[in-house]
DNA sequence: AATGAATGAGCGTTCATTCAT
DNA sequence: TATGAATGAACGCTCATTCAT
């Protein structure tokens, strides 16, 4: 009866997350993702009403993702495999770190808006959880420095992926020496 | 002979400095700059004629303080001090990074905007080789881990002072804790 | 499915023409032509990207006309009866001159323009080919002066529609007087 | 005591003549002329209170030298001389006609400017007279044909300055073939 | 559910005009 | 007399958003 749907949410999540990481926050636009979409640009404020609850509705999405693949962290024992199995992760992820800072600007105006952020710095803040405990035992089991911060730590890790890819290194040889660095630094040890 | 200004370069390029880092590059806009300087969005084309100029302009003002001050790194004679003193200036001008990223979406349509980038990048370069220099140093003297590639070495440094300053943690033990992990990884060594 | 639209081409056609003819190109602005649609400004660049391409597709629009009722020129068996079409046709589109001089300044940025200007040039042609002819029978049937360039004439006869309405004086009779000047001269013979 | 002036007016009305020829009513700008005479934009208005009646009072001052030469004509005995001397006048000053339709779009909003307008008014007058009286004179000597209403004649001879010249024919050709084709026309006389 | 039409706010930019020195 | 600083209105243009079908 009621016509069908042109296009997915999944086709929409999907091709936000192309144009964010392609134009930043401001140059994407209802525009272009319609364009892409195949449709009107009205036809997508049936779903969302303006650009920031789309955009952090995408994130929710995003997030929830990233979130579920993380708890498979425990499936491995030692903590050694949980921090690479982290760290492959968010290399993986490398448009996380994009994503977050884009996240930052959005103000909430709208009540739905407001909802989605609410979510956000809720699994924010389950994965800092996670990811404090993995550091916690990192510690207790005298393998990483006790005396730096946990948040410099994660903030740091976090960070390294955005360390730009120059064209002449190979996309593993890049990922081993960031793992190196970030590990035991760029220092000689005697 | 003309009456006073109501805005002197320093407070223009101070403002720009802030709006640039609060909203990015697209973000900028006349209107906000002329709102924090107290005059009309006009009066700023007396002195620029278009965003690009302006933004431009600002960073070569920007960097050329910077340059001045990576220069005094010759005043220390052992490559640990000089690593210490290239550390701590990166973390002091810690918008350099978002800065420079800033640059690089700037295409140069204005001969004054041309000239300005021809500026930049020749900052850009000299500095690229002090620090080149310096790192070539540190592997000769057996202090840095030879196999790393230097371009990751760099963008690994210049990456870190995006790390988030948190809340609760100072900004001496931030720094401090940013400068260990660079030298030497977030592990214990035994 | 979408609602009524507030104006048609033909009307913004219709209000272009005339607000080009009281302005000019630069005097020409999207602003006085959505006053008189009765619209937004803003409503105009659904149907036209920008100014020029507005402009020029009035101008294609335009010119197809003319030049349709140009080619009835044919119908007509002897030369006399030719020429006295052409001035007819000429003196009624009194226009053209403005529209084709107007037509000259417009650069070709956008490639839409470029369209466009290539098909104004190719009913000019078109159009000059005709008239020509037309002359180089005039010559040939020893009813037109054969020194006189073509070029010359030419221009002249379209110059001529600028002659401007005197008030006091009947539009035929204006016309019936151009039409003796341009073929015998102010002068008598005797 | 007083500063001296660093432009003379003679110098301002060149460069607004220059200029009106070159960019148009429109393109006319202060800035422009200002720079030309290398004085400040603010300058100017100290002589003239605004862009209307800067325009005004050159376009005064260009009648003014045109109508000095036009009562020359009373030197020349003949029609035939006089008619000539016109001719040569109008061909020569063959900018009058762009000029005197920029002066039609002007509208008078300050006083000064009135004035000015009423002035032009004056001498378009008293022109008109002087051409009248002219070609009164040639119908009466059974020169120029009497059934042509004296305002066509003198329209259409203003016109003709617009015929545009091709390239490929010399100026005094041009110039030759109009001033046949106003006095007897284009078509041959047998 | 989807569309195309229309709006209005805002941006970058230009320029006539005013003001204070 | 002349200047440089500043303003404000307008322009071309873009885009999020709303409306009627």
């Amino acid at each position: 009866m009621a016509r069908e749907r042109k296009f997915s949410l999944d086709e929409l999540f999907e091709q936000t997350k192309q144009l964010l990481l392609e134009h930043g926050y401001d140059g994407f636009t209802f525009g272009l993702l319609a364009g892409r979409l195949g449709v009107a640009r009205s036809a997508i404020y049936k779903y969302f009403e303006n650009k920031e609850e789309l955009i952090t509705a995408y994130m929710v999405n995003e997030m929830e993702q990233v979130f579920n693949k993380l708890t498979r962290i425990h499936a491995y024992p030692t903590f050694e495999e949980q921090f690479r199995f982290l760290l492959d992760l968010i290399l993986y992820y490398d448009d996380l770190h994009e994503m977050i800072s884009i996240g930052k600007r959005i103000s909430e105006t709208h009540p739905k808006v407001k909802e989605n952020k609410r979510r956000l710095a809720q699994f924010h803040e389950r994965m800092y959880e996670e990811l404090h405990s993995l550091i916690q035992r990192g510690k207790k089991e005298g393998k990483m420095k006790p005396h730096l911060p946990n948040e410099v730590i994660l903030g740091y890790i976090f960070q390294s992926v955005a360390v730009p890819h120059f064209p002449g290194i190979s996309l593993t040889e890049w990922a081993e020496s960031i793992r190196e660095i970030i590990m035991y630094g760029v220092m000689n040890q005697n």
